[in-house]
RNA sequence: GCCGGGAUGGCGGAAUUGGUAGACGCACGGGACUCAAAAUCCCGCGGUGGCAACACCAUGAGGGUUCGAUUCCCUCUCCCGGCACCA
């Protein structure tokens, strides 16, 4: 073997050879076990980026360890290619949408067979395909034969310049990106998916979920449903006329039935029906519900905004008292949660209570939580906990549960009210005013309405050598896309000039990869494969992503495809790559940014960076603190370099052996190097091993005590590694594990003939416990230890439990719980024994200091703690 | 405001079920090799005191439980993420 370690020769070699041999197709059915491990696949943006580099290495690393645990695993790769970026970039260079993605794919697919990815490339899928994207729109049009897909209409940003739609990311600081025009929100009919009716099954098939609790969280609340009874406060007489044929009164929703004797007012949303009706001939009144509707945007001031309000001369009736009761518009309640109206009972809301001290409003107790004092003075915390009802008539004395229950059953009783479940989740509304996307396979007919395309005419084929130019949708201006004839009645008719969400094709693509050429949406290989064992992503797909997926598989189930109630047994939420970032404000008041390489940081004495100065000319610059990598702030490390410069091997090894997978990494140029040293010292202890020929792997015989220590150390590093791969997802252990025991190994000074033997078997399971994590050295160091057999078909060490054996084992030795010392004890000595040796240690001896033990603690294999 | 997760050397982090705090690495300091540098190798590296042996202090702050707490409980501070007037 080569004595120097060269990556960039090994490499090309080695993964040609997986490549010929096509080493990691994985087969639709096997004997072993099956292992589904996907990455959220990337969106083909030009260039692989360091996220990316930390994704594939996580995925591949498990891909590599449980094949050698004899598993079949699977790791597929797919291409996210829809999108908006797409159209941006044929805009700025005038090309296709489509040339540029399947451009920037093939480059990408070449990164990733050069960072030598385990990718069973047999089964890659681009979602702009039409072979992918027909089911879609074949899917869509089940959901809509099931009511599940419907029509209605949704707000939009319109940019009035472009007379086009915007994405929300489009919008910045209200107006539109590229025009800089103030964006008005448009009404317009869009499809909608009813995820709302899954509601209750997407909320309780989470606990069940192998996933971070923080995830599950984020979706419960995004979820948010809430139990309660909705009730409608009827309209008092002159009320009712001036509402004329609309309903009987104010519909509320409430969490807190047993406070409705604490009603004081109602509050409606700026955009209700009441607050609409009174409004006609009430200027001032008119004036506060635009003033309503154009705030309540910006998030972060709502909690803060100061509460708001006008009467509206409307009134409504208790249900019970039939007591007059005013209606207001309160800037605080929300149009678009229950039915845009409350009933407020300051008593025990603190917003309600912040109105009403600010009107002049009753304030009233109807509940009693023992032991505080109640007024109307301030707010309290506990006027909001639940209690027993005080003032409420009949329901006087009854608990929270207790009372509600009474309530509802009364509302019940008139025929006003009924229990409820409310949900924050709202409809999933599919349909983009864009061009780079799946089209909707509907026709507008002027005499049938909505008409599903055939599913014999799918798939309705997206024209992919369009060029947008940034006002309104291409599509809506290509006669020859839009012009059809209606399937029903065969006139003239419109497609939908709409595609759908790019979250449509990321809701089921990991199916499709079990399937790739299957002549249906999925067949039985996606029932062999699914639910995946392992999801690994970025924590941003926390909620829409992995929701509308889950939704995606349950809709796929109830319509037969499948027979599995979740896609993603597991989830790995990877956490993103970071950088130093560098500024400096330029003459015309501006950022400009440089790269970390472009720069030279000042330290200060407790190693902190205080400043920088640019290298080419020794002028100053800020430091700005670290953030994600990204091209606008010139941060990122582009994977290509660490390829040239390292090697893939170094690339992947340091991003596994810096910290978790879940936390975010910061890059280091100096911990990259060590990366690479230890790559070459791993080549160089094989190579100064081989230089005195090969041994044969230890297989028994009389052993120093040196290397039955050395020995221990391998079996139990081998258990360690396993189950950090396999178990805890914590990489950086894993690697830490081995370089102690590699650090054992280099101590190790023997040549002897059995030394040389245990030698062998050092190195030969050293090189199988990294091999996940770097494949390619891994390969030549096999090949140089075992000629003629193949790092891939090598199963994962065996543990040699003889070698587990220890006849003397080291205590820990504690007087009143502070260590005092070590000792040695026969393995199988007594508690009582054990304790003697402890007495006998001089310095144990020095602490007690002749006092007699009080009591003496013996974990058996850990410690003895001597209390005095 | 609510929900969730955190805080350990100069830095990244380890300590998995309450049992040796700082594994492993980076940076740094010293030395060897070299004409020299790089590379490589060896030694040191939480703080305070001490020539040293060693002792004491130390896991955001304060308290508690325990023979023993980075780990469990209570109070507080700060940081990160999500949601945000959700009735």
């Amino acid at each position: 073997m080569e004595s120097q370690y060269h990556p960039r020769s090994i490499e090309p070699e080695v993964q040609r050879e997986w490549a010929e041999s096509r080493a990691f197709a994985a087969p639709d059915a096997s004997a072993k076990p099956k292992y589904f491990c996907v990455s959220m696949l990337p969106y083909p943006s030009g260039k692989l980026h360091m996220g990316h580099v930390r994704n594939y290495t996580i995925n591949d690393a498990l891909y590599h360890f449980l094949r050698m645990k004899g598993m079949n695993v699977l790791f597929p790769m797919g291409w996210d290619a829809f999108g908006l970026p797409a159209e941006n970039a044929a805009m700025a260079n005038k090309v296709a949408p489509g040339k540029w993605t399947r451009e920037n794919i093939a480059y990408m697919k070449k990164q990733c067979q050069s960072m030598g990815w385990a990718i069973d490339w047999s089964r890659e899928v681009a979602t702009c395909d039409p072979s992918y994207y027909r089911w879609n729109q074949w899917f869509f049009l089940r959901l809509w034969e099931k009511g599940i897909v419907y029509k209605k209409t949704g707000l939009v940003n319109w940019d009035p310049v472009d007379m086009t739609v915007l994405a929300n990311e489009q919008v910045i600081d209200g107006r539109g990106w590229r025009t800089g025009a103030l964006v008005e929100k448009r009404e317009i009919p869009m499809w909608y998916m009813r995820i709302t009716q899954y509601a209750d099954e997407l909320l309780d098939s989470l606990d069940g979920l192998g996933w971070p609790e923080q995830v599950k969280q984020m979706q419960r609340n995004w979820i948010g449903r809430s139990e309660g009874i909705e009730f409608t406060l009827p309209y008092a007489p002159e009320t009712a006329r001036r509402m004329k044929d609309d309903k009987a009164g104010v519909k509320v929703f409430t969490t807190r039935a047993d406070t409705i004797m604490g009603i004081t007012f109602a509050a409606v949303a700026a955009e209700h029906p009441v607050a609409t009706e009174a409004a006609k001939g009430n200027p001032q009144l008119a004036a506060f519900i635009e003033e309503c509707k154009r705030g309540g945007v910006q998030e972060a001031e709502l909690a803060t905004m100061e509460k708001k309000g006008m009467p509206t001369g409307m009134y409504v009736l208790h249900p019970f008292t039939n007591e007059k009761i005013e209606v207001w518009v309160g800037n605080y309640v929300l149009m678009s949660y229950g039915e845009g109206a409350v009933m407020a009972v300051p008593g025990h809301d603190e917003r309600d209570f912040a109105f009403a001290k600010k009107y002049g409003l009753g304030i009233k107790q109807v509940i009693d939580v023992e032991g505080e004092p109640y007024s109307t003075d301030a707010w309290q915390e506990w006027y909001a906990a639940p209690g027993r009802n005080v003032q409420s008539g009949k329901y006087d004395g009854l608990e929270q549960e207790a009372a509600i229950d009474a309530v509802a059953r009364d509302l019940e009783a008139l025929g006003l009210g009924t229990r409820r479940v409310q949900y924050r989740l709202r409809d999933w509304g599919i349909s983009r005013q864009r061009y780079w996307g799946t089209p909707i396979p509907m026709v507008i007919c002027p005499t049938c309405g909505d008409v599903p395309v055939p599913d014999g005419e799918l798939p309705v084929v997206l024209p992919e050598d369009l060029v947008p130019d940034g006002s309104g949708s291409p599509l809506a201006k290509t006669p020859s896309f839009y012009q059809c004839k209606c399937p029903k009645c065969g006139g003239d008719a419109r497609r939908d000039t709409d595609t759908m969400d790019t979250f449509v094709d990321s809701s089921w693509y990991y199916m499709r990869y079990t399937c790739p050429d299957a002549p249906t949406m999925v067949d039985a290989r996606a029932q062999y494969w699914m639910p995946m064992d392992q999801y690994i992503g970025g924590i941003e797909h926390a909620i829409l992503h992995l929701l509308y997926a889950r939704f995606w598989t349950k809709a796929m189930r109830d319509l037969g495809l499948i027979r599995i109630d979740e896609p993603f047994t597991n989830l790995l939420t990877q956490g993103m790559v970071l950088n130093h970032i560098f500024s400096r404000r330029t003459a015309k008041g501006g950022i400009e940014y440089f790269a970390p390489d472009e720069v030279e940081t000042i330290i200060d004495a407790e190693g902190h960076i205080t400043g920088a100065k640019l290298k080419r000319d020794g002028s100053a610059i800020d430091y700005d603190g670290i953030g994600t990598m990204s091209k606008s702030k010139r941060n990122g490390i582009d994977p290509q370099d660490m390829i040239e410069k390292y090697g893939a091997d170094t690339a992947r090894f340091y991003v596994m052996q810096a910290n978790p997978p879940t936390d975010t990494v910061l890059w280091s140029d100096e911990s990259v190097e060590g990366s690479f040293r230890f790559l070459k010292r791993l080549w160089a202890m094989v190579h100064a091993h081989l230089e005195e020929g090969r041994a044969e792997r230890y297989t028994g015989g009389e052993l120093t005590t040196e290397l039955r220590e050395l020995r221990f150390k391998l079996h139990r590093t081998i258990e360690k590694v396993a189950d950090d791969y396999g178990r805890r997802l914590q990489f950086n252990t894993a690697i830490a594990a081995v370089r102690e025991l590699l650090n054992l190994y280099l101590d190790m000074k023997d040549r002897s003939p059995v030394a040389r033997a245990v030698a062998q078997e050092v190195l030969e399971d050293s090189v199988l416990l990294l091999a996940p994590i770097v494949p390619h050295i891994a390969t030549a160091l096999w090949q140089a230890l075992r000629p003629g057999t193949r790092l891939l078909d090598q199963p994962w060490p065996a543990v040699d439990a003889t070698a587990l054996v220890q006849d003397s084992i080291q205590l820990v030795v504690q007087v009143n719980g502070k260590l005092r010392g070590h000792v040695h004890v026969p393995a199988n000595a007594t508690r009582e024994q054990i304790e003697a040796f402890a007495l006998r240690d001089e310095t144990v001896a020095k602490f007690v200091a002749g006092q007699k033990p009080k009591k003496v603690v013996v974990v058996p294999g850990r410690l003895v703690n001597v209390v005095v």
